[in-house]
DNA sequence: CTCCAGGTTCTCG
DNA sequence: CGAGAACCTGGA
């Protein structure tokens, strides 16, 4: 959009990427408050940090290039805004929601983070990824994801001393299948394909494998059903999330991952505090 | 103390 | 196949 790359990194209008409702509506989990009101936010092995500069929001980083896909600025938001404003119940959420991009994250680090995120919350969840970066990182600074390689070569053990609880054995068992070649050719699947496969993984579900494909691969027909999400869409017809999956999937069609976000985020504020 | 968090797996009728 | 229970852990 009307980003550009500069000397320090990326600039674009503030409007366009707002940090906050960006790195808190839960679908990453490594970004950090710094002490001076920046943010750093951690992908892979690469990290980058945002504030605001008047109108303007900054991603400064070495890796501009990266950064620009990691945020999604091929994507015109106004233009999916605009869409979406065609169904009223979106109405407040949309208004409350600009500057909200869904990111293009690893899908190596994804696929970790979410497996992690069931039944779990974001503060934990965060802790636990920290220590497991941790586990093979420096000294110093912010330690890059680990590779399937290192990840694989922890135990059950291993995965329940950092603090994974009952979710230990499915990285224990799903980590090593997750190969670069695994993970592109879901790339290439159809929505539903590529979510029937993800769901053949211990630890997958259909929430889980819908993060994971619109988290990492920005397959925006994926409408992840959590519990923030069914809490606001139940009624006496759509009474369970697989009926609320349904209903809003086939309503916002292509659109849907990012209606999903800005829902999530609306009621994340509302209700979450 | 109980309840819940960006759910999934296991068990049982 | 569908419904219910069980599940690590830490904060409210």
């Amino acid at each position: 959009m009307n980003e550009r790359i500069t000397e320090r990194g990326i600039v674009c209008p503030r409007e366009e990427l707002n940090i906050e409702r960006t790195l808190k509506c839960g679908q990453l989990f490594r970004f950090f408050n710094n002490a001076d009101g920046t943010y750093s936010v951690a992908s892979g092995n690469k990290t980058c940090k945002l504030y605001y500069d008047g109108d303007n929001t900054v991603i400064e980083t070495d890796e501009p290039e990266y950064f620009a896909r990691y945020f999604d600025f091929e994507t015109d938001y106004s233009r999916i805004m605009a869409e979406l404003s065609e169904f009223g119940e979106l109405r407040e959420a949309l208004a409350c929601g600009g500057g909200l991009r869904i990111l293009r994250q690893q899908p190596f680090e994804a696929t970790v983070s979410f497996i992690i995120s069931a039944n779990n919350n974001i503060k934990r969840i965060q802790g636990i990824i920290e220590r497991i970066c941790a586990r093979f990182g420096g000294e110093s600074g912010i330690a890059p994801f680990p590779s399937r390689e290192e990840l694989s070569t922890l135990s059950v053990e291993d995965f329940s001393a950092l603090g994974c609880g009952f979710r230990d054995r499915y990285l224990y068992n799903t980590v090593p299948l997750l190969t670069r070649e695994y993970l592109d050719a879901i790339e290439n699947m159809p929505q539903e394909f590529a979510k029937k496969e993800l769901c053949k993984l211990m630890g997958i579900g259909p929430k889980v494998a819908e993060c994971i494909l619109l988290f990492a691969y920005k397959k925006t027909a994926s409408y992840p059903v959590d519990t923030w999400i069914f809490k606001a869409g139940k009624t006496a017809e759509l009474d369970t999330p697989e009926k609320v999956h349904e209903y809003y999937s086939r309503r916002y069609g292509e659109n849907a991952g990012y209606a999903q976000q800005y829902v999530f985020y609306y009621n994340q504020q509302r209700i979450g505090g």
